[in-house]
DNA sequence: GCAATGACGCTCT
DNA sequence: CAGAGCGCCATTG
């Protein structure tokens, strides 16, 4: 366990309640550039009980990025919806509504805000 | 110490 | 929009 880990862990606990962020975006935040795949590797040492909302952190693609256990990405998803995150049919997440933007404490999403980067 | 692997991301096709 | 390829770095055998 490094600190460069619990810096990961204390951004990720940093996501508001019902909104996710992309592991680029936590790499980003702790200075890691975007070397997004370390914060998953860090996330992957996480301990199975733990206060960090682990489920809020999912990939660019708006979707749950899978681990060697099945189960988990289930319960990810049921977690995150319980907070109000809703899945499309392909079971993507729209980064544009529930994307967690840094110093954006509530978004109202008024339609579209960000249509520049698209949802590719 | 080298080689393979992985909770990813970006670009091209 | 979806799939494939390449790059990045830390951890593990």
């Amino acid at each position: 366990m490094q600190g460069r880990n619990a810096l990961v862990y204390a951004a990720v606990q940093r996501i508001p309640r019902g909104r996710v962020a992309t592991y680029g975006q936590i790499a980003q935040m702790v200075g890691l550039g975007g070397l997004a795949r370390q914060v998953g590797y860090a996330l992957n040492a996480l301990p199975a009980r733990t206060a960090v909302p682990w489920h809020r952190v999912i990939n660019a693609r708006g979707q749950i990025s899978l681990r060697r256990v099945i189960g988990a990405e289930i319960e990810q998803r049921i977690r995150l919806e319980a907070e109000g995150v809703r899945f499309n049919a392909a079971g993507r997440v729209s980064l544009a509504d529930f994307g967690w933007v840094a110093g954006q404490a509530q978004v109202r999403r008024r339609g579209r805000r960000r249509p520049s980067r698209g949802s590719r």
